[in-house]
RNA sequence: GGGAGAUUAGCUCAGCUGGUUCAGAGCACCUGCCUUACAAGCAGGGGGUCACUGGUUCGAACCCAGUAUCUCCCACCA
């Protein structure tokens, strides 16, 4: 059977996905075998594949494939998130497109839109990590809503709330205009924004005036009865509560005790004192709106100031506000503006840079909003999830994110858990018409709590209402690494679990990005501990963020992200794979350009062709090939014994790059194995002439060394592997005997001396190509070489690789230098390629001289060290004695140089 | 404002316990080759004051201090 001439994915890609699916190599059951569990980063459901899910999950199927053929049970659980916000937001923007509006429709309507819109578009994605190769056991697929999986979270939102880590409170919490929802402290993303801050002049009432009645004009009234104070949100004085200053700015000691009046409205607030407030910022003065303000908050908590609310939750002004009613926020601030200068009030207006928050999920500007909401307490949990990290029983890869967590966790805050929306799992929270509230699975459940308080009797479950929040996103997905293999323990840390979850629990490895640390990795820790007393894994490895060439985040708004399965089509996936992690050491962010899929295209490509050449090869009969049967001696032998040593070799070093997760390092590893030791000296050795025929022992043993070669190579290039392992040349393959499943060679002995005496024998022959470049000899014409050998390499035993590399006609050995000749040395060893006529005494001179010049420097500096009596006493005794080998190995060299010299001139 | 990390060739990065000719790799680049596996290739080659300044040491890319630049995380200065 012939095969293709250049290397086209396309061909097979699909194929072997289906094959290895139909075979159900993805799938895992519990076993006698170790086990090797990931479970994904379950993306949203609803979203398409970007260039982080492609080294995400070409990094944990790289892992999973080289476990399963590692003699593991190895299982990749998939699955998707419901997102809640994310998706939330896009049925509502689906529906308004329809004419539909959210408070139009009741709850189980918008929940039937949204599961129509989750079934259309769920799971896109995860037929996307198909096409990358990703192993995941299809079966497993988990979705953080089903059924099974809603029921962990409620079963969990009540355990807490018994053992008394969840409770209801009122609290200043990030607003999300947009999404109409709290969202919590993680899902803000602070930007710096430049803003304008607004003076405002407040009149001071004075004993006088307050008998009196209010200047209409400010000018008629002297300066010192005003204050000023500096905002960037006049939009909110009609929320003021107070105006503060700092009791030691002595700028202000005359307004203790005085109120003011707030601009426009004229409501009298009282100057409070405060040292809260910083002197040498804006004026001095802070204006105090609890409703809209974390700090101003709890300002007004201390000095019992009232709380004047004066936003919707849309972010538009309410009646409180008592003009501009109806105005959004932003709009509203600039009407203020003009209305504060045209009654006199804003002394000036400044350019101004500071940190406003959005939502993560809308990017809406945020909108700190006093309201009742569900609360997660943190520092319980906090504890235990950072000793795991602290003693190392949680790995994080690179440690380097070891202070982050630590940090955040010592100063971790209570989480607001409740949403409101409605796509994830509802709070189960029922109230009674009096106001109270019982958590409870079920509304019957509730009115038996009920029945206990006196003032709760006799209730029906008809007339409880159930709380109408439903719970962050991230209250189910850090079930995740439990729920997907047994829900029920969730809510339940005394049960036993399942087989599944007592076989794969805890996982292996978890690859996510840093950026979900706190969000995600920090919180499974503790749900872990909470429900298995175990971290639910041994390692994170954070990935880096995906740029650009420029270095700026791939995003969709800034469409410098190339669409993956574009890549895919281009490269082929496994040129993909190999383009993203030769650019990605673990926790740095990647620079992507796409010409590094091109490397990995062509690497296929090169493998490709070389399994064409094996392939090509006609077998001489076994006979035949009795004692080297061919004529070139002892060539193949050699070859075969070196590859073998090398191979094993780069094994050992792939294997130690595996263990500490350098995954990048470990493909260049078997890059340069396969390309530079396999293709470019092993096969250049025993490649016979053309339409020579091959030796069966060679032909047997390269074969053998291929296979070998796809196994290693497979976890990274999983498609090309699979397609040239099943071709005829390895013989007749069970239906089963598949490279996906194969067994990862280990390494075995090497012969050192053989691949010390190799290295030489390749520089020799380098230096050879070298001198025909140099002097333009066609790779064509024969040589003839000399070795004046000066160390215990024996080039005779390996001349026929010299002469077939390099094109030599005869390798003799000399004692004595020899005239007209190209020089060279390969370690003391001197090399002599006689060029009659060819030779330019002068130029050979200079190169040696310079050599010569070269060695001196060195050996000076060596013999510098060694003088040293300080090093001799301090160095280790090794590295004297390497010192004085040096020493020795340039004094010959140089001497053998100076030799060379004088024949020179003969 | 606080913290963490980074800075090595044109680009992306290794450099693990300070010590071998230690200044590396891949890509890109330059020169010469369509040599029957591969031009998605072959052979060869040129690129670096290891950010800067000091210090420790017999010895520093590596350890320490400071400086500069960049990135990220955390944080309520209106």
């Amino acid at each position: 059977m012939s095969i293709a001439k250049t290397y086209s994915p396309k061909d097979f890609e699909d194929k072997w996905y289906q094959y290895w699916m139909e075979n159900d190599f993805f799938k895992s059951t519990p076993d006698d075998r170790e086990p090797y569990t990931i479970v994904i980063p379950p993306p949203n459901v609803t979203g398409v594949l970007h260039m982080g899910h492609m080294l995400n999950n070409t990094i944990q199927d790289v892992l999973v494939r080289r476990s399963r053929m590692s003699g593991k049970n190895a299982c990749w659980v998939p699955g998707t998130d419901h997102a809640s916000i994310a998706t939330e937001a896009k049925v509502v923007a689906m529906l308004k497109e329809k004419g539909i509006n959210k408070k139009d429709i009741s709850r189980s309507e918008f929940l039937a839109y949204a599961y129509e819109w989750k079934d259309k578009y769920g799971g896109i994605i995860l037929d996307q990590l198909k096409k990358l190769g990703a192993s995941c056991d299809w079966n497993r697929t988990a979705f953080t809503m089903d059924p099974a999986l809603s029921e962990a979270v409620i079963d969990t939102f009540i355990h807490l709330h018994k053992k008394g880590l969840i409770y209801r409170g009122v609290r200043m919490v990030n607003w999300d205009p947009a999404g109409l929802t709290a969202v919590s402290d993680e899902e803000v993303i602070r930007k710096e924004v430049n803003q304008k801050l607004y003076y405002i002049k407040y009149q001071v009432v004075s004993i006088k005036s307050q008998d009196t009645q209010r200047e209409k004009s400010p000018y008629s009234i002297p300066d010192t009865q005003y204050l000023t104070i500096a905002t960037t949100r006049p939009e909110t004085i009609m929320a003021d509560a107070a105006i503060c200053v700092n009791p030691n700015d002595e700028r202000y000691t005359h307004l203790h005790g005085k109120s003011v009046f707030v601009p426009l409205i004229n409501r009298e607030i009282p100057v409070i004192l405060d040292e809260y407030v910083t002197m040498d910022f804006g004026t001095g003065c802070l204006k105090v709106t609890p409703a809209h303000d974390l700090n101003d908050y709890e300002l007004g908590q201390k000095h019992h100031l009232p709380v004047i609310d004066i936003l919707n939750d849309n972010g538009t002004l309410n009646e409180k506000a008592e003009i501009l009613v109806g105005e959004d926020r932003f709009i509203a601030r600039k009407k203020i503006a003009k209305l504060l200068d045209e009654a006199g009030h804003l002394e000036k207006v400044e350019d101004y840079k500071s940190q406003v928050g959005f939502s993560e999920r809308t990017d809406a500007a945020i909108e700190p909003k006093l309201s009742m909401q569900w609360f997660c307490k943190m520092s319980e949990m906090a504890g235990p999830a950072l000793d795991y990290v602290n003693k190392g029983e949680v790995k994080l890869i690179p440690d380097k994110f070891i202070n982050t967590y630590r940090h955040w966790m010592e100063n971790v805050k209570d989480w607001c858990i409740s949403r409101q929306l409605w796509w994830g799992q509802q709070i189960p929270a029922w109230y009674a018409p009096n106001g109270a509230v019982v958590v409870a699975k079920t509304a019957e459940e509730a009115v038996e709590q009920f029945n206990l308080t006196p003032q709760t009797q006799n209730l029906t479950p008809q007339d409880l209402t159930r709380d109408e929040d439903v719970v962050d996103t991230w209250f189910s997905s850090w079930l995740w690494p439990i729920s997907v293999f047994d829900p029920t323990v969730c809510g339940n840390p005394e049960a036993k679990g399942n087989a599944d979850i007592n076989y794969y629990y805890p996982t292996n490895d978890l690859v996510t990005a840093p950026e979900i640390l706190f969000f995600w990795v920090a919180r499974m820790i503790m749900a872990g501990h909470e429900f298995r007393g175990e971290a639910p894994f041994k390692n994170v490895y954070l990935t880096g963020i995906v740029r650009d060439k420029l270095g700026r985040k791939m995003s969709k708004s800034l469409g410098n992200s190339p669409d993956p399965l574009d890549l895919i089509e281009k490269y082929g996936a496994d040129g993909v794979r190999v383009g993203m992690l030769l650019c990605s050491p673990a926790g740095n962010d990647i620079m992507f350009d796409e010409s590094s899929c091109e490397q990995g295209r062509n690497f296929a490509n090169k493998i490709w062709n070389a399994f064409r050449l094996i392939k090509g090869w006609e077998v001489l009969a076994p006979a035949l090939s009795e004692g080297e049967g061919v004529s070139n001696g002892n060539v193949n032998a050699v070859a075969i014994a070196w590859f073998d040593s090398r191979f094993n070799e780069a094994l050992a070093e792939i294997e130690a790059n595996f263990k500490s997760y350098r995954l990048s390092e470990a493909l260049m590893a078997t890059y340069k194995l396969v390309w530079d030791d396999f293709c470019a000296w092993y096969l250049e050795m025993v490649k016979p002439a053309y339409q020579q025929p091959i030796n069966k022992a060679t032909y047997d043993a390269s074969i053998q060394f291929f296979e070998r070669i796809l196994k290693v190579l497979h976890p990274f290039m999983p498609f090309l592997t699979e397609e040239l392992w099943h071709d005829e040349v390895f013989g007749t393959r069970g239906e089963k005997d598949c490279c996906i499943v194969a067994q990862i060679p280990t390494p075995a002995e090497i012969n050192e001396k053989l691949l010390n005496e190799i290295e030489a024998v390749k520089q020799v022959v380098s230096e050879i190509r070298n001198i025909r470049n140099s002097k333009q000899i066609s790779p064509k014409e024969a040589l003839n070489l000399s070795v004046k050998v000066n160390s215990e390499i024996d080039y005779q035993a390996y001349r026929n690789i010299i002469c077939k590399l390099a094109n030599i006609a005869q390798l003799n050995n000399t004692d004595e230098k020899i005239a007209g000749a190209a020089t060279f040395m390969a370690g003391r060893d001197e090399f002599f390629v006689p060029l009659a006529g060819n030779i330019n005494v002068e130029e050979e001179k200079a190169s040696i001289q310079k050599e010569i010049e070269y060695l001196q420097g060195f050996l000076k500096a060596v013999n510098a060290k060694l003088a040293n009596e300080r090093f001799v006493q301090n160095a280790k005794p090794e590295i004297v004695a390497n010192e004085q080998n040096k020493k020795a190995d340039a004094e010959a060299k140089i001497q053998i140089l100076e030799e060379s010299l004088v024949a020179l001139d003969k």
